[in-house]
DNA sequence: CTATGAGAAGTTTTT
DNA sequence: CTTCTCATAG
């Protein structure tokens, strides 16, 4: 935008502040509404975000509130983050001053850490991940003498989970509806849980909301405290919050009532985590005299795929509605392709791919993007094997990976003794002769004298109950903790978690395993000591570790993205292929199943989302078999390719005749696998013209490697031959049983016999 | 107490 | 099909 034909379009009496410019007339009466209710109803790609951003600017700019008297919450840490910059841009470094901006969960621990005691917690509570509280679930199943089999600890985490959601504290749950879950005894195992929460003075993610929403009911003043400092609320992806989000905010709001909800029902796809579209809704109810404004212009997509992404959605019903349009250039129509089974997808997804990849189309602007993590294997397999550089986002966050949540047990231990999860997760990690008994008898003295397992186990050492050997190494881990805990004060934690790391034997543990996977994890480890140098002090990198940290950081490669829909909520990319688009896997079998219609409607607005981050091209994939757990099965395109407005489409099919093949450019592109050998073409190619080592980047493990030693045309490195022992970055060490030109197959020692290119593997 | 094997279970999405 | 859990043997 040019900022002198801007100041020439306004009258000079009132020169336009800088967030203003470039935003079209709702968003700007979206930005100027401040006082009262408002609700801005966003579609996908309207620029929800810089009315957003522009609005926090103008309500500092204009000081009507100090950045600290603005309260706005997002609902994944990326949108905060995302948030936070674009704010600082706007208004100058000064962001640090926006203490409340964040996600509800880490917003919601920040409060309840002010007022833990009135809960029955200590400030320094430690917040528990999903694996923590499935651990801690399965042993109240078995005290409660509840038939585990019938169920299933995940299923009843899940059900209190489901309470939370509704802000439901155990006595508020309906006698009911708890009768009919774990034998009757739901209500009295939710009860249970707390119990046993508060003694480890620890929190789960629900906690987090639901506790401080027990203060805000129950507390006159803490309530007034927050009413008063919060002049301003604003709240991203409205449509994806939950009861207990709500009942939170509305209490917040009560008093100023300006508040400001951004969201988009089309796009609310998280009501299996207890998202309630009903509150987007009846937004108007709650705050009288609220005010409506409708992002409609949307400034992603090309007018071929807004029309299709529309086409679907229309057949959902419970709309508040909007009619997106855009003043982009026509552009080309969706495609739809049929292919014959899972394996021809991927492969035609990698030659699509490396089509415009010719074209100069940059990986990173490309996208794949998949209704269910199963899914991304295909797609892992065939680019490992035509050396398409990818990056799979989702799986395993980084703390959820065994090593780190090992290491955060440790910390979590030495920061707060009384959390008994983690004293059992690391007891006897590394191995130390710590078995079930010894454990067990450490858990009854505990149970006795009602004191935490640690303080347990530093009596029993006294006591001759334990074998000598286990009172030996239980003695020795005792005191590491203890010496760690002193030096926790007078070291920077980051020099803690490393000596810590060394003296527990935790890392000769994994440099003694020498697997790939082991230098993975070496590396994670380290990754994770770095991360802490940044935090003040070992309680803060805690907070961030559990609430905060992803490992979305590094998108320093050009790779194409494969992810889940739902990961892709906010992205866009210039060509997205939606692959699988059949009955089963999208809509998914699920769904189908146990949720009726509005599960029903929930897939179909994710293929709106799905279509929706497509700025140029999109592509639809539906496969007429598929193998499903290992069974092949037929299958029917989904009904959503039925759905799609025919006019914006263009289908092609492999299954009927070979001339779709022939125009997609089979012919010209020869065999994938030279192609990619193919100096200037294939990726990797420039690298490997260096010949240089193989360099492990093991902090992401999943992700393709880059070749490192390709050979042009087709045949093969020098320097192997059968039975030599090779290293191979995603399956280890293995044996060459076959060469075939510059395709290998290797008995891997861990995963048997595969077939890769030899250019992703070194000589051992 | 650990290592190995058989068997079962589960396979969407996230803070 | 894969992954995890549980049980049994060493």
């Amino acid at each position: 935008m040019d900022p002198q034909s801007t100041s020439v379009a306004v009258p000079s009496s009132a020169p336009e502040p800088g967030y203003l410019s470039g935003l079209n007339a709702p968003q700007r009466e979206a930005v100027l509404t401040t006082e009262g209710p408002l609700l801005v109803l966003a579609g996908a790609g309207t620029g929800k975000t810089a009315a957003l951003t522009a609005r926090l600017a103008h309500l500092v700019a204009t000081r009507r509130a100090y950045p600290s008297e603005i309260l706005a919450v997002t609902f994944t840490n990326k949108a905060a983050r995302e948030m936070k910059e674009r704010v600082g841009r706007l208004i100058g470094g000064a962001v640090e001053g926006m203490p409340w901006l964040g996600t509800f969960h880490a917003i919601g621990a920040k409060m309840l850490r002010r007022h833990a005691e009135l809960v029955g917690l200590q400030s320094n509570f430690s917040i528990l991940d999903t694996d923590d509280q499935l651990r801690l679930m399965k042993q109240l199943i078995q005290a409660e003498g509840i038939d585990e089999k019938r169920w299933p600890a995940r299923q009843l985490a899940g059900l209190i989970d489901r309470w939370k959601n509704r802000g439901l504290t155990p006595s508020e749950v309906d006698a009911g509806e708890s009768e009919q879950y774990a034998a009757g005894k739901g209500q009295a195992l939710y009860a249970a849980y707390q119990a046993r929460l508060i003694a480890l003075n620890a929190c789960d993610f629900g906690d987090l909301l639901l506790h401080m929403l027990t203060l805000l009911k129950t507390d006159r003043e803490i309530l007034a405290q927050y009413q008063q400092r919060f002049r301003y609320i604003m709240v991203d992806e409205y449509q994806d919050t939950n009861s207990s989000q709500y009942l939170w905010l509305r209490l917040l709001a009560q008093e100023r009532k300006n508040i400001c909800c951004v969201g988009d029902d089309d796009q609310s796809i998280y009501s299996w985590r207890g998202a309630e579209v009903a509150n987007i809704l009846r937004f108007e109810r709650d705050f009288p005299g609220a005010k409506i404004v409708r992002l409609e212009q949307n400034y992603r997509s090309t007018p071929h795929i807004l029309a299709a992404a529309s086409g679907v959605i229309a057949s959902n019903g419970n709309r508040l509605g909007k009619t997106l349009w855009t003043q982009e250039a026509e552009g080309e129509k969706v495609r739809v392709l049929g292919v014959w089974d899972g394996p021809e997808e991927a492969r035609r997804v990698g030659e699509e791919i490396e089509g415009l990849q010719r074209e100069g189309e940059p990986l990173d602007d490309i996208a794949i993007l998949v209704r269910a993590q199963f899914q991304t294997r295909e797609f892992e397999d065939r680019f490992i094997q035509i050396g398409m550089p990818y990056r799979i986002v989702g799986g395993f966050r980084f703390y959820e990976r065994a090593e780190i949540r090992d290491a955060l047990a440790y910390l979590r231990l030495i920061a707060q003794p009384a959390d008994d999860l983690a004293f059992e997760r690391i007891v006897n990690v590394p191995k130390r002769g710590l078995g079930d008994k010894a454990v067990e008898k450490v858990h009854r003295l505990a149970r006795a004298e009602g004191v935490p397992l640690l303080a347990a186990a530093a009596r029993i050492i006294d006591s001759d109950e334990l074998t000598p050997q286990a009172r030996r190494a239980l003695s020795g881990f005792v005191t590491s903790i203890g010496r760690w805990r002193d030096m926790a004060s007078t070291l920077p934690h980051a020099e803690l978690a490393r000596i810590m790391l060394d003296e527990s034997g935790y890392t000769a543990m994994l440099q003694a395993e020498r697997t790939a996977e082991a230098s993975g994890r070496l590396e994670n480890l380290g990754e994770l000591a770095r991360a802490m140098e940044e935090y003040e002090s070992l309680g803060a990198f805690l907070e961030h570790v559990s609430l905060v940290m992803d490992n979305e950081a590094q998108a320093e490669e050009r790779k194409v993205t494969i992810m889940t829909i739902h990961a892709a909520k906010g992205l866009e990319f210039g060509n997205v292929f939606l692959v699988g688009w059949e009955e089963g896997v999208f809509p998914s079998q699920r769904a189908l199943d146990e949720g009726g219609l509005s599960a029903l409607e929930e897939e179909r607005r994710l293929a709106y989302v799905a279509i929706t981050r497509a700025r140029r091209r999109c592509t639809i994939i539906h496969a007429a078999n598929r193998r499903i757990y290992g069974q092949w099965t037929s299958s029917i395109p989904s009904r959503f390719v039925g759905e799609l407005p025919p006019d914006h489409v263009e289908e092609e099919s492999s299954l009927t005749g070979g001339a779709s093949l022939w125009r997609s450019g089979w012919a010209d592109q020869g065999n994938p696998f030279q192609d990619v050998a193919r100096p200037g073409h294939g990726p990797g190619w420039k690298r490997a013209a260096q010949a240089g080592q193989f360099v492990a980047d093991a902090r992401v493990p999943m992700e393709a490697r880059r070749p490192t030693a390709v050979s042009p045309g087709a045949p093969g490195r020098k320097d192997l031959e059968l039975g030599l022992r090779i290293f191979h970055q995603k399956f280890g060490y293995g044996t060459i049983a076959t060469i075939e030109g510059n395709k290998l197959e290797i008995d891997f020692d861990l995963s048997g016999r595969k077939r890769v290119m030899d250019s992703f593997v070194a000589l051992a």
